[in-house]
DNA sequence: GCTATGACAAGGA
DNA sequence: CTCCTTGCCATAG
């Protein structure tokens, strides 16, 4: 297990119900902000075995982007509609509205670089 | 160690 | 808004 992984996993697993945030939000506080496309390629890999709410992670356009036929959009959708996150037929999020603004103690926590805890909060906040 | 593969992002047309 | 291009980099084989 790379510790990006583990990372990965473990940031996915504090958004908190009724959240999301974009693949790339969590390349960024895993420590490698140009890594989203592998965020998703290791929520497809561990998102249904292990207790990880690969849900709540979309992309940066608001939008689900999902294409695994384990699991379709609708499933997404629905996921995210009993979290209380709207959806439209389009699969559109207000990400807005929704995304997880995590607290600067909780970035502590994961040892990030003072340098991406930065950007973060540049990006987002 | 090298290549192919993307649940992506950002910017342009 | 949609479609396309380029940059990116951890995994798999």
């Amino acid at each position: 297990m790379s510790a990006f992984k583990n990372k990965v996993l473990q940031i996915v697993k504090l958004i908190p119900k009724g959240q999301v945030a974009s693949y790339g939000q969590v390349a960024l506080m895993a420590g490698i902000p140009k890594a989203a496309l592998q965020v998703g390629y290791i929520l497809q890999l561990h998102g249904d075995k292990e207790d990880i709410p690969w849900w709540r992670v979309i992309n940066s356009s608001g939008r689900i982007s999902i294409k695994n036929p384990e699991h379709a959009p609708i499933e997404q959708k629905q996921l995210l509609e009993k979290d209380g996150v709207l959806v439209d037929e389009k699969f559109n999020i207000n990400i807005k509205k929704y995304r997880f603004l995590p607290d600067p103690n909780i970035l502590e926590d994961l040892e990030l670089n003072s340098i991406y805890i930065q950007m973060i909060l540049e990006k987002y906040y």
